[in-house]
DNA sequence: TTACCGGTTAACAATTTGATAATATGCTAA
DNA sequence: TTAGCATATTATCAAATTGTTAACCGGTAA
């Protein structure tokens, strides 16, 4: 990953606001903190975490509202979110699970599940395909960059064959049909010939000297790591 | 989708398997059970269901080794897993969610708790869009990936023998005659010979070296898992 | 200008696929 | 039992598809 991923942390309680932010931040994580809901809000809009765990029992706006709030933005539609709660009551429990949050934990908080349900999480949406970049096995595809790296050595292919390969890898083991190619690549408009999906797809695979490439005949092309 | 999603559960006290299959299936699931490790293995293999829920504490196979089993083969990759635990060891729940277990729960169990976040957990998943997957039985059929999988074995097939399969697999026991096929398969305008369809026919029986299509004299053919 | 790069195309080789013909097998009804 | 019909099997060949190489062209940086 080119950038950490950032988490953050609500909860009026010092103690563990402290706890939480020493783990993850162990883990890698950078973390971002706020007392209440609505410092919550706030630096959410700032910061733009990955993850953010409220704590559902805060002065002011509580978490299941900040939770209601911030899925209303498009900005947050995909963001994680965790509630913490010190009351194991059943009913509050469910109801975070239907205002749209991913997992929920109950205090006292064991540092060890925590770490897991957090990574665990991450490791689900990031198999969903996150865009920007893509990692696949000893493969780093950096979107921004537009730089490939295979095995820590750095690849340079053209604008198209970076195209290319950026989206049969976006979705690995996928078979993408020669129109699906020529519509994402090439876009709509243009009119190229046959063989130059073909022409392409050979220069990549010279270049990356690996056979991530497979043929489907008669259908089209797909992307997998051995 | 059109049919109701299977949920196994794996559990070997009578009284817990009872209860959450009570509160599955009054939320419209269907549910199969499983008494332990080995049966739970063998039921998911028949019934392909969409989740599976683990007890760990089993006597034979525990929960964690089915799961590390079954995750094993191609066809389980995507099958969502839920651990259900008596203890509320820590350590044994990081172990399952690193496992590759979706969620964790823990004895005693909330009907609320439980329907609520398998509700929630295919909700995640449907957002996902997994559509085009057949699945009968051992057979996967994955239109996306253009491939098929049996027994953990993959199988390649031709464009048109592949779509033929997928055509007779859309449908299980249902006789497609073979105007049908040559509609649905070749198209309205292409006119090909009666033998055509047969060598197609042959062809997939010999690559799945399974008797799964079975041939109606004078009408069609059929696909049928025994 | 000149050299180079990326994208495209043309031409041909290699491969795979699909359709058909020819033959065999098996079932059914008279 | 046997003629007649439907399907199974096999081999073969033509067509479709893809791989490969080299050449072309326009843009751009030295």
């Amino acid at each position: 990953m080119s950038n950490v991923k950032k988490i953050l942390i609500a909860d009026d309680e010092p103690d563990i606001l402290e706890i939480i932010q020493f783990n993850l931040q162990s883990e890698g994580y950078e973390v971002i903190t706020a007392k209440n809901g609505d410092e919550a809000i706030e630096a959410a809009r700032i910061h733009q975490p990955s993850l953010i765990i409220l704590d559902i029992m805060m002065p002011g706006k509580n978490g299941i509202e900040v939770c209601n709030i911030l899925r209303l933005q498009p900005a947050f539609k995909e963001t994680l979110i965790i509630f913490l709660s010190a009351l194991s009551d059943e009913s509050t429990e469910v109801r975070g699970l239907e205002t749209g949050a991913d997992d929920y934990l109950t205090k006292p908080i064991s540092p060890k599940i925590l770490v897991s349900k957090v990574n665990s999480l991450f490791r689900r949406v990031a198999s969903k395909g996150s865009m920007g970049m893509i990692k696949i096995g000893d493969l780093v595809i950096d979107r921004e960059k537009y730089m490939i790296t295979y095995q820590g050595n750095d690849i340079i292919l053209a604008r198209k064959e970076f195209e290319l390969l950026a989206l049969l890898a976006s979705k690995p083991s996928k078979v993408f049909l020669r129109n699906e190619i020529l519509n994402q690549v090439w876009g709509t408009e243009v009119i190229v010939g046959d063989r130059t999906i073909d022409v392409h797809i050979r220069k990549i695979r010279q270049k990356l000297n690996l056979d991530c490439i497979t043929t489907v005949k008669g259908v089209g092309y797909k992307f997998e790591m051995q």
